[in-house]
DNA sequence: TTTAAATAAGACTTTTTTGGTCGTATTTAG
DNA sequence: CTAAATACGACCAAAAAAGTCTTATTTAAA
């Protein structure tokens, strides 16, 4: 029923691991594998959907590899989940989509559901994923809150 | 793995209709059973849960039932997920809880999956119940948009 | 004082979703 | 030709979610 499990997370660790690499570089579901612990299969085919969405570039055969195609600050953290998980809906209304309501999109007389649906939304596309990549953040706060440099 | 499912729109449709009455009047289980189809006793644990975390006020017996007793402005959307599903993780990482890791709540070498928590959790933090509960927002800014009076 | 209607709560079952595996094909450097 | 990699479909197992069943308790009202 919900969306970001753990597709999502190794998603954001490859891109995270790709991110460090000098251009051009390629990076290996099985270097992933062994370095993360990110399941072989299921991470390959998260970086194949991820390719074929235009965000990643592979070259097949030995020496292969993939590596980052886009820039990651022009792409949303929601972006990224519909690209693997689907048309985001946190949680689906129980009036919903398969019973063929029709104004689905605009009513929240019934579900407020509708309503959460949207406001998370508009978060996720607020949220760029070179964002949530960025190290430390919360760190540096709590830091700049006990007055040490940065 | 992650938060925000059915019992959190049960709760969301019981507090939207419990809104609408007078105050003082209660609200039975069965009511909200037979007005939006909430399974009845998923709902009525769902209403149990909240009246232990002191949201609802309940009466039983005959003629019992629910009634808010919290001012909605002042809960946050965090507040209601925890209560109704326990701790927000939206996504568990990978290298988390479980294993026993220490430094997890500021860990994010390895998976942004916890900067995300983060990020969400703000979020959730930051919109009230009441909020959501409000009829049509979006309706009323597409209105506003077309240069229609409100 | 009995009955009916309601909350309260535990145990259980079913269904759905998620996560992971297996097998095979294809591509390509060496 | 072989080894190492992507590409992809089908399938299985485990976990989570959703719902059901049962019983106890409370209370208004007949």
């Amino acid at each position: 029923m919900n969306k970001i499990n753990r597709k999502v997370e190794y998603a954001l660790i490859s891109l995270k691991h790709m991110r460090n690499k000098a251009p051009g570089e390629l990076t290996t579901a099985k270097e992933l594998n062994l370095l993360y612990g990110c399941p072989f299969d299921v991470t390959s085919r998260v970086l194949q959907t991820m390719v074929q969405k235009g965000l990643l570039r592979s070259e097949q055969g030995a020496h292969g590899g993939y590596q980052i195609a886009k820039d990651l600050q022009k792409v949303s953290f929601y972006d990224l989940v519909e690209m693997i998980l689907g048309p985001i809906a946190v949680a689906k209304c129980i009036h919903g989509a398969d019973t063929g309501c029709e104004i689905r999109d605009t009513c929240n007389i019934v579900s407020p559901v509708q309503t959460l649906n949207r406001k998370i939304a508009e978060f996720y596309k607020s949220l760029s994923v070179a964002e949530l990549l960025e190290p430390r953040q919360a760190i540096r706060s709590v830091i700049s809150e006990r007055g040490a440099t940065a």
